[in-house]
DNA sequence: CGCAAGAATGCTGTATGCAGGATGACAGGA
DNA sequence: TCCTGTCATCCTGCATACAGCATTCTTGCG
């Protein structure tokens, strides 16, 4: 899903002057049968229903989801460029299993974006953009008193993407958001215990307040640290 | 492109103490249809043989490649998710084009990918491999006295995928091979005139012998200044 | 002469059919 | 008992067919 990049940034344009309402006007959404077989695919996988190294049956999952094999396989060409599944020749598609290296090497690669999306956030990000972030930071808390896990692992996942963007780099927002979402799964197996959240959400606390004093340097050395520890909470799980 | 994670690290493995050579046999590549439709898009795409906002007709172009709609198709859905072109609802794909902005966004993450494979590299990469990069260098060199663009642009281009290679980090590689790819266009024509290459082959230098020396923070910096430059080189050409 | 509504054409989106290769079972032989 | 070769079955890969929507041309009206 590296696509989109213009799209994107039409969100974000907020300046309007002497802009007619038309041009800014967002195409209705169609929801395509391709974006929702996508969709329902990539979540089956991410959720755990289907099983790394596993076929996908075409027929079988074609008749499940009520579609006929042709627009499943293109979904399932789509998916394969993401790297969800792999296809095999002959064989059709296969869930991809990740391996604790490849998670390790794909952290890395989130903590590279994240550091540099942070110095540009520190940068550029406007005061109200960065308060949002901060009342985000603060819902998340809430969940987190509550132990309410799946919203606590929303907002969790919210808080990044949001860091991400206030970068004004759209496709380094649209790339983080890739890989972040190829790692949901094993970060919320990862998140099982209610008491490995304790260090991540001080991490969050001190970033948010390293951004709030846009001291880029801090920032980025929280971030670090703090997909360092998202990698030994995660290790045990694979 | 960011697949095929397994698959590369194979070809990293150099070691071979005891382990039989069935092991490291690598399962014959079947060149599917699929992959060929794939590559020969994405050529046409990247050398400008179709235009950028132009739509593609399946049709036309099944005919002109000898294949039918479905697995063009296919190619196209796989196509689209690396970014290169965009599905309109009802009217089939367009080529996508990259905005100043896209190309000034797509090389700040390129820097941030190599800057951080340039500090793994300086840790983990083997004289031997440092060497092998110098031979590729030195080859560039070769062509650039001789001014033989496209042998010294793709000498360029693999001095830099190799560097990334030299992470040890195969999703960082996969991950910069995809970006370098979708930018190989802009860059190519941007790199018209032989007396802005002096420059960019001056950087290139300095980047091996700080590599050499194994001095990261020296090695990320020239990274930094030579993309710096790149996106100055280029941006006439927009 | 310009504009709009409608029809015709063409293209995309989806379903289905068919051929070739993969998978698994079973029998015969070492 | 285990291995190997053969056969049946199933599934994938590709082609083709058809329905519905976009686009464009044409025609009628202002």
């Amino acid at each position: 899903m590296l696509g989109g990049l213009a799209a994107e940034r039409r969100d974000m344009d907020v300046s309007n002057e002497g802009v007619s309402v038309l041009d800014q006007m967002v195409p209705v959404s169609r929801r395509t049968l391709h974006d929702e077989l996508v969709g329902r695919i990539r979540d089956l996988i991410i959720e755990g229903h289907l099983a790394p190294e596993s076929r996908i049956h075409e027929g079988q999952l074609g008749q499940a989801l009520g579609v006929s094999r042709t627009p499943l396989r293109e979904a399932l060409k789509f998916l394969a460029s993401e790297g969800l599944i792999e296809l095999v020749p002959g064989r059709g598609a296969v869930v991809r299993r990740l391996t604790p290296r490849d998670v390790r090497d794909m952290l890395d690669v989130l903590a590279a974006l994240e550091t540099t999306a942070a110095r540009l956030a520190c940068r550029r990000a406007s005061d109200a953009e960065i308060a949002s972030l901060r009342r985000l930071h603060d819902e998340m808390m809430g969940y987190y008193a509550t132990r309410t896990r799946l919203e606590y692992f929303k907002r969790n996942q919210a808080f990044h993407a949001g860091l991400a963007t206030l970068s004004g780099n759209a496709f380094l927002a649209a790339t983080h958001e890739g890989i972040q979402s190829r790692l949901r799964r094993i970060r919320f197996v990862g998140s099982d215990a209610p008491d490995k959240w304790a260090g991540a959400v001080a991490e969050h606390e001190e970033m948010v307040q390293a951004l709030e004093a846009r001291d880029a340097d801090r920032l980025a050395a929280v971030i670090a640290r703090h997909l360092e520890a998202t990698w030994i909470r995660v290790q045990d799980v694979m």
